[in-house]
DNA sequence: TTGAAAGCGCTAACAG
DNA sequence: CTGTTAGCGCTTTCAA
């Protein structure tokens, strides 16, 4: 016969003022160490308390002070590297103020992140911190705003909505990868996202304010510089299961005009890529060069070693933090955390091969 | 449609009733889904609150149910895959039953893991899934358990302590990893774990119910067998920081009679130790085989391949909240996950260098 | 069905 | 300094 009922009831702060023999005022003052308390009362109710094993409760305390001392944190996938260290960065940060973390995993799923929020927000969390799935469909962030709630982005930011933001700048880094892949003589370079949108890429659609937008706007840049053509169509977006990111790859490979090289948006992406490439037998960068976003310690290691665009993701969740506690009236340091992004070139650029221009289909 | 409301008050049901001109109690009840309702209280309720842009305030009603529907998962480092995937098996698992993950990062750090399970207990949350840096010191979690609370743990157990516990039984692979390497000729075999322990390892040393002393017990075992003499210093543990790591990897590597083959517990250690060989510029597996516990994409793209022990994390944290689900009273399909550690050959393992032959062979 | 009223455990006035 | 008295927003008796 298991209870389901805790056997005892938890003590609280009447009977530890009961069992110190004050006032229930007077132990609470003691306990949560605000008002003035005599020596005398404060070490028997310290006893007490110890003798009961008191736990206060924050649930009723966060209740009358209206404020709670958790964070909310909604994020697409916590199985991505890039999520799992910028969880790092926010939750030590954070800590330091006393907050704990609530996480959400959305599953880059738009009516899981709203209903996400929703929940958060029931539980009044102080604030939310959210790497939005849609750059576009937000309307649910708004009225977390409106509704007075402490809202930082990470990632991805919103147009028109004035948001903390915190994310990195990419237009040099992306314009960097669109010449290093140029330079080196590539016409057909395929990009790779998670990032939701409603329909395939196409030329001049609005991947709002997001990394991929500054990414595929550098490599387009590189091609208006150099008077090249470029191939919107080679824009994958939405490749959010296994199987979306294999047809992606079958996109760009298995076809008579195949892309010559193929920049990754994240390290999943990449290892999804890197996965479809060895599948298909194609040798980096002889066959296929490839670039990376984000820059984890196993591209590095792989044959050949990846060339990546480093971000500081575990600083970006730590600026996402801060921001997040300035809104709550924190004092936070001062100190500016470098957000840069920047270009290792390692081995996995190489000039197109030869043959690319026919149909090495199997 | 959208009231100015002002930010500093939330709707509540007192609002929602006054509004709908009925009582706080039917205004609840008609909100809270409970008790009995008639059909034109409801509707007026519900408009009601759609009217105010009412939410619920959680805290409010966790408070006098004494259930809170957040559960909270301690880990000992978030960036690890190992726990990333896992923590996304117990968030998958535990939203179908309408609870919400409060995330704590130990960074393995003991004090740290205790504050947190304090910390989680006062925030009431409904049951506790804890991947505990030490089997040993574990005072903290046998308090929570006796307080009534509900806890699991991962990964690591705790002898004598009635608590359930999801790991995956290693002894067999274990075994094999060990005949493994003691067939292909190695005597000498490194461990690196970032298990905590008070001091080195020594042959006999309590490591707990953890898979470390599982995998340790599997070598000697295979030891045992073939009649070999192992070495048990060459255990290393406490590898949590990048130093220490690569001191570990020092003591093993940088010396008259290195180790041959090297063992990693899990894929944070396998990507530091690699990174330890590439830098001394050793042959994998002509100068140094390597073996890793936790099968992640990467792991096979490397040159080489990398030899692995998979085990199924996700399927574990799916398993740990559907345990901790049961013991909140839960109906949780009986489905079983199996949960198997499974060697995968793939070509991190050769020969020991000749280089290293001052080794008695037998 | 309904409503009034009594809490849940704590903080926050307000007097002594 | 200390105690008394209200609430926070919700659920839950208990009568009507």
């Amino acid at each position: 016969m298991t209870k389901r009922e805790p056997p005892t009831k938890e003590a609280t702060v009447a009977d530890v003022a009961r069992a110190a023999g004050v006032s229930k005022a007077q132990a609470a003052r003691a306990l949560g160490g605000y008002g003035a308390v005599s020596e005398q009362v404060l070490s028997l109710v310290v006893a007490a308390a110890e003798q009961l094993g008191y736990r206060p409760n924050q649930l009723a305390k966060s209740m009358n002070t209206g404020r709670s001392n958790s964070i909310g944190v909604v994020v697409g996938d916590i199985e991505n590297a890039h999520f799992g260290l910028a969880l790092r960065g926010i939750s030590d940060e954070v800590r330091g103020a006393g907050y704990t973390v609530v996480l959400v995993n959305t599953d880059e799923d738009l009516a899981a992140e709203a209903a996400a929020v929703q929940e958060l927000l029931q539980q009044r969390v102080a604030g939310l911190i959210v790497a939005p799935c849609s750059s576009t469909e937000t309307s649910h962030l708004e009225a977390a705003q409106a509704g007075g709630r402490a809202v930082v982005l990470f990632d991805r930011g919103i147009h028109d909505l004035a948001l903390d933001t915190v994310r990195v700048d990419f237009e040099h880094a992306a314009l960097r990868v669109g010449r290093l892949l140029l330079d080196a003589g590539h016409r057909r370079i395929g990009y790779v996202s998670s990032q939701r949108a409603r329909a395939a890429y196409a030329h001049g659609m609005d991947l709002g304010l997001s990394p991929v937008a500054d990414r595929v706007e550098g490599i387009e840049r590189a091609f208006r510089e150099a008077g090249a053509e470029w191939d919107p169509a080679l824009v994958k977006l939405n490749a959010t299961s296994d199987d979306a990111l294999a047809s992606a790859c079958a996109e760009l490979l298995d076809r008579p005009d195949p892309a010559t090289a193929v920049v990754c948006s994240d390290s999943l992406i990449a290892l999804g890529v890197l996965g479809q490439i060895k599948r298909r037998g194609l040798r980096i960068p002889d066959d296929i060069s490839v670039v990376a976003y984000d820059d984890f310690p196993w591209t590095e290691l792989i044959e050949p070693p990846l060339t990546v665009v480093a971000q500081p993701v575990y600083d970006m969740g730590r600026e996402a933090a801060r921001a997040l506690l300035r809104r709550l009236g924190h004092r936070v340091p001062a100190e500016q955390l470098p957000l840069r992004a920047n270009l290792i070139e390692r081995a996995s650029v190489g000039a197109p091969s030869p043959a690319a221009d026919r149909i090495p289909q199997s």
